[in-house]
Parts: structure tokens; sequence; C-alpha cells
DNA sequence: GAGCATGCCATTTTT
DNA sequence: TGGCATGCTC
């Protein structure tokens, strides 16, 4: 066994699969066979020391990392590995607190929170309690929420705190304390829908294991041995379980790479593996460095890229494939240019050979999909966006995951409440009112007031009778949810609902599209149903498929296989790889995006999500910026990326207009500053013109002088909403 | 109680 | 720009 590794693997790689027995800290860098190695050092595990597959835990970032992890370590050992640990924190979190449910205030069948649900759960709060939203605004307050919550911290220890330091004085200690009041509330709220968030998860699964020695000791037992992906991007919460799990045993391996630590919006600290030897007793390191991936020109640019970094465990990628291309830097007049032209290019490529799934368009925001999106349909080049339109976040799908979650927990008063009235059934808001003062004096779920309708008072015979025949379904479904199979219940959901034909019948696209999203939920939940069957020799119930859905992601839905070019946020790249790559809008404010420009650390995550792309590339690698770019209806002057200013010219392939470059990078006035004419007035009818549109006539005018919003008809075509800074009221 | 129109809002990254 | 909430009318 050992020798075939040793064939398969490089000296480093071949350390990292045998030193099993104590913490191991690996540094590997992009494209470095890091999977590889965590794959055969289970193999290594399994095979060699004998350990049984449910003794192993491997923590990896997404869904799709831990699929792909367990069908190469199958293909690699030629058997299925069934009982082997493999999933996102969020997952084996999930199934403990499952397990555990009887040591925590929720039941195992809890709901599962996204951000639209924890939004809805605010406003309400706001709502009850008076909040101003202007003053606390949703997104900030979420933001914070989670801030505690992945620092292991809820309310009450807060309120704790908050008595220690004395009593609040001033603005800023009344806007901590109204926050503090506002998750106090906010967590009493999910308790009483016995639902958790996606932080939660997270927080419950730490604190049960600090708290719980049996439960503590249960666990650091079962996973006598424990791989952690993607390492850089853990928090403060998910040190703690890693820590509860196995800082007794130490037999802890984690694996990650610094350089591409992207993640800390979300309370990932990159503290945690750049102190892996601290934390732990008598760490060995290793280093992967050899990069099995791309060209050397291609690393040549990532490394010039990273080495601006400041903090980091510095280190430079080498590969053996040669010397390759090197990069292209190309600049666009506009966005609408920089798709069109990279439309062009896929083409080109793909017309030498290149297929179309080994291309990857890459961009920092969702928003900049469109245009690229628009040009690539318009060119006939097959392509499907990762992660923009989030299928478990359309509305259809919503309401039907809403209708399973209230007949499995009964307690989700918001899931009934999302569904109760749709599609319409004549149960409005007067007959929702009443049911939930009803619900609240009796302290009972709204579930149990629908069941109980003939209790509730002051309700008029027609709209008695919807509640009670709605209360017939759920209860119906609620009862065939508990044996039959979940393919069966949701297909009667539907059935009943005849939620399809009636999108169908619409005519409205929209509504077509719906259905369509429905048949397709149908399917994954075939799908998800025929793999159950395998792996557990029964079938597929409610409850097994709930927990599952509620922590699938967009991304775990692009299909492997499909022939179309990859449009994604550079968030989204990482992991994969491609042999072209398309890295565009490299612009000051874009990347790096405006909100991260505030401090240094922020600006050198940018950078690292600059590096994760260039890295995903083998072979090709081209990078684009539009000179000017419209941001919601009005146009700017945009600079180079800082990212771009401070590489040598000669790590890129000869640039047709080099001075493009030189020229962004010498200090210019941030925006609108080309046409320099003051005190200009606009008046409908006139003409102007435009450097690059040419001759127009202004149709509209918002506003006065230079800043005034114009709606301009050129004459090559072109009908735009342009500011007046922008045009000239002389020919150029 | 349902559907429509208007006006307002915010617009980074996501398990 | 467009998605969403609110308010108005039938």
């Amino acid at each position: 066994m050992l020798q075939d590794f040793s064939k398969e693997l490089n000296s480093q790689q071949l350390q990292v699969v045998t030193n099993t027995e104590g913490p191991l800290l690996v540094l590997a860098g992009a494209g470095s066979g890091k999977t590889r190695s965590i794959i055969y050092r289970c193999a290594y595990l399994l095979k060699e020391k004998q350990v049984p597959p449910w003794n192993i835990l491997v923590v990896t970032f997404t869904n799709k990392a831990a699929r792909e992890l367990q069908d190469r370590l199958e293909a690699l050992l030629r058997f299925p590995v069934r009982s082997l640990w493999v999933g996102t924190f969020h997952r084996v979190c999930s199934r403990i607190l499952r397990y555990e449910a009887a040591h925590l205030p929720f039941g195992a069948n809890f709901s599962i929170y996204d951000e639209d649900a924890q939004k809805s759960l605010l406003k309400k709060i706001y709502k009850e309690e008076g909040f101003d939203r202007q003053k606390y605004p949703l997104p900030r307050v979420l933001y914070r929420i989670g801030r505690y919550k992945s620092n292991l911290l809820l309310p009450e220890d807060l309120a704790k705190d908050s008595q220690d330091a004395g009593s609040g004085r001033g603005y800023h200690d009344e806007f901590e304390s109204k926050i503090l009041r506002i998750y106090t509330l906010y967590q009493q709220s999910l308790l009483l829908n016995q639902a958790l968030d996606f932080d939660d998860i997270l927080l419950y699964t730490a604190r049960l294991l600090q708290n719980n020695e049996t439960v503590r000791s249960k666990y650091q037992q079962l996973f006598r041995y424990v791989m952690i992906d993607e390492y850089q991007d853990t928090n403060q919460a998910q040190f703690e379980i890693v820590r509860q799990i196995a800082g007794e045993h130490q037999r802890v391996c984690v694996v990650g790479d610094d350089d591409q630590a992207i993640y800390s919006f979300r309370g990932a600290t990159i503290r945690n593996i750049l102190e892996f030897e601290r934390d732990y007793q008598n760490v060995m390191s290793i280093r992967l460095e050899q990069n099995y991936r791309s060209t050397m020109s291609i690393l040549n640019l990532a490394n010039a890229i990273i080495r601006n970094n400041r903090r980091r465990h510095s280190k430079d990628l080498w590969s053996d494939l040669g010397e390759g291309e090197r990069p292209q830097l190309f600049a666009y007049n506009d966005e609408n240019e920089e798709a069109n032209r990279t439309a062009e290019l896929v083409m080109k490529l793909h017309s030498e050979g290149v297929s179309f799934n080994q291309m990857a368009v890459l961009y920092r925001t969702n928003a900049q999909s469109r245009v690229f999106e628009y040009a690539f349909m318009q060119n006939k080049i097959p392509h499907s966006i990762v992660g923009s339109l989030h299928f478990y976040q359309r509305k259809e799908i919503k309401d039907l995951l809403g209708y399973l979650s209230s007949i499995s927990n009964t307690a989700d008063s918001e899931s009934l409440l999302r569904v109760i009235n749709e599609p319409p059934r004549g149960i409005g808001q007067t007959t929702v009112n009443r049911l939930l003062t009803f619900a609240a004096k009796a302290r009972i779920p709204l579930y149990q007031a629908v069941q109980n309708v003939q209790a509730v008072e002051d309700l008029q015979n027609a709209s008695r009778k919807r509640v009670a025949d709605f209360a017939q379904k759920l209860a119906t479904w609620r009862e065939m949810s508990l044996r039959a199979p979940v393919l069966d219940v949701v297909k009667a959901i539907l059935d009943d609902l005849d939620l399809i034909p009636q999108y169908r019948r619409s005519g409205d696209p929209k509504d077509i599209s719906r259905a369509e999203n429905l048949t397709e939920f149908v399917s994954s939940v075939s799908e998800f149903s025929e793999r159950w069957v395998t792996e557990h020799e029964s079938p597929a119930l409610l409850a097994d498929f709930l927990p599952f859905v509620a922590l699938q992601t967009d991304m775990d839905r692009v299909e492997e296989g499909a022939e179309s070019v990859r449009l994604m946020t550079l968030h989204n790249a990482k992991g994969l790889e491609f042999d072209c790559v398309f890295i565009a809008g490299l612009e000051e404010e874009l990347l790096p995006h405006r909100m991260s420009m505030d401090s240094r650390e922020s600006i050198e995550e940018e950078r690292r999500l600059f590096y994760v792309g260039v890295t995903r590339a083998k072979t090709r690698l081209l990078l684009s910026y539009a000179k000017c770019r419209r941001i919601y209806d009005s146009f700017s002057f945009t600079r180079p990326s800082l990212f771009l200013q401070e590489l040598e010219q000669d790590l890129f392939a000869g640039n047709k207009d080099p001075a493009d470059l030189a020229r962004g990078s010498r200090p210019r006035p941030r925006k609108r500053a080309t046409v320099t004419e003051k005190d200009k007035q606009f008046r409908i009818g006139q003409q102007v013109w435009h450097s690059e549109y040419g001759r127009g006539l202004v149709l509209s005018v918002d506003g006065v002088g230079p800043d005034a919003r114009l709606t301009i008809s050129f004459d090559r075509g072109k009908l735009t909403k342009i500011i007046g800074t922008f045009v000239s009221t002389e020919p150029l």
C-alpha cells in the first residue's frame, strides 16, 4: 500500500498522509494537491491503520467538496465508504445537534432559517417593539448578531458583560444596548419557533461540547481522527468545536493556505491558521509548495500579486509544467465592450479546441454577471451562472419548503405564516391575526391554533371553514410524512395545491419558470431519495430530507460535466480549476471593492481574492478592466486596480496598449473628471458630443449643470442615461 | 380580502 | 436599475 502511495505522491504529500498520530499543520499552496493528500490520508487510515470509517471526521468547506472527496476516495479504494464523517461544519454539527437534542432547548426536528427568514423575524420584532429600521438597519444588526454568535456569545453573556462594565452611558452605549435587546428578542423568537440560524448550528454545538462532559467525551472517542480543510477560513466557533473534539487526543490535521483566506466578512479569522502551532502541542508542519496546476507564467504573476501582502507565511509557488503563455491584460472602454470581447475570446479559444467547461469568467460582484450573460446569449455561447440567483431563495421553492417545515416542525409558526395563504385560499390578514391572538393567549404555536380553529372566537363562519379545510390538509400531509417517503409527500402537496399546473397556465414567463423550478425541485428530491436508499437501505423520509436541503446551496447544484462556460464570483471559484480563466473588472473600487478599502487588512483580503482567481488558471489567464463602467443608472470613469498597478509589466504578454495602464496609474481625479468645462447647462433638444458614442441629442434633463442626469439619443443609435460631465457641449 | 400601482429603497462576498 | 413594501381601489 505505502509503496503504491509513494509513486503517486511527492515526499511532502507522503508526510501528510503518514503522520497521523499528532497535530499536523499543512500549509498547502494553491494547486499543490492538498485534496489529493487528504484523500490518500483517509485511505491510509482506513487500509493501513485499519481505522473504522466512522472514527474519521473530515470537514470540508462546501458540500460539493465533501461529495467529491467521498467519490474520489471510493474510486481510489474501489469500495464504498459509507459511514465516514465527511461534510461541512454546518452539516456535521446539525447532525450532532439532532442526535443530542435531549440536551438542548430545541427538538431534533428544528428548522434552519436562512438570511431571509432571519430578516423577516427581525422585521416582526421591530414592529412589535417599535424599533426604527433607519436607526438599526437590518443588515447591520444581523451582521452584529452573527459576529456575536461566531464568537460564541449569547445575549445572556453580553448582558453579564455590560453589567460588569457598569451602567452604560451616551449614545454609543444606547446603540449597543438596543442591539442587545434586539438580539435577546431575536433569540427568543428563534427558540419559540424551534429554529436555528446558520450561526446557531455552530454556536450550540460548540457550547454543548464545552458544557456537557458526557457528550464531549462521546465525540472525542467517536472522532479519533480529525481533518479540517480550508482551515484559514474557520471562525472562532469552528475553532472551538475542533478544539473540544481533538484537543485531548490531538490527532488533528488542519489544511489550509493563509494566502487564500477570503471569508473574514463572515467572521473567519486568519489567526486560526497562523497560530495553530501555539494552540496545539508539538505540531508538525508541512509545506506543499509545488503546484501541479498552472504554468510558471501564471504562477509568477500569482507570486508577484501576493508578495504585496504583509501578514502571511511567505511562500512561493513553483511548477514544472513549463513557462507557458504569459497572462494577457485587456483594457476596454466599458463593461459592455468587456463582455463582448470576452465572448469573442471565448469563441476563439473554443475554435482552438478548448472546451467550454474548461473556461470560466470570474468577477468580484454578482451584479457584473448580467452583461456577460447577455453577451454570451447573443453569441449563443453555452454558459451557466453559478450562485447569482439562488435556487433555494426563489419564492416558489421557499413556499414549498415552508410547507415542508410547517408539517415537520409544528412549532415553526414563521414557516406556517409564510404559506397559510399562499396560494391564496381566503385566509386573509384579519383571520390570521385572530388566529395569532388565540395562539398567543393559549401559548401554543400557530399550527395548533389552526388545528383548533373551532375554539377561536370572532371568526366568520366562512373563514372558519377555510381554516378548518387547510388544517385538515396540513394534518393529512403531516400524518403521511411520518411514514411515507418524502418524494410522495412532496408530490402530494404539489398535487393538492395544484401549483405546477397553475403556474404553467398563467402564461407569464416568470410563472412558467416557477413551474419549471418546482419540477426541478421534485427531481432533486427524487435524486436525494435514490442516494438515501442505497446508503441506508430504507426510504428517505421528510425528516431525513429537510436537514439536507436546508444546508444545500446553489454551488452544489452545478452539473459537473455540463459543456458550458462557468460565470461566477471570485469567492465561488475557490477550490476550482479551469484551463482558461478570465478575471474581469480589475478596477479600483471593484477589486478592491469600495466597501473593503478602509483598512490594510481588508485590502489584503481583496488581494487574496485576486490571488485565488489567478491561481484557478491552468494554462491561460486573461485579465481585463473597463475604463468606464455603469453603476445603477450612471456612468463613472474608473482607474485600473491597485493590484495591477503594483505589478511589473513584463509579467504580462505583449500588451496591445501598455500605455493604458501607465496612464491609469498616474494620479487622476477619482470620478467624472475628463470633461473640464465648468457651468455646463443642458436643455432638451440640445446637441452634445461623447468621446465614444459621438454626436447625440438631449431628450431629457434632470437636474442642473454638469451633474444633471441626461437622456441622450446618439446618432449611432445608442439611447442612454448619462451624467452631464461625461458629454461635451461642443464637437470633440 | 385580493390585486394593482406607485413610490421608495438599497445596491460585497455566503455556509 | 429593479425588487419590495405600502397604500389604494374594486
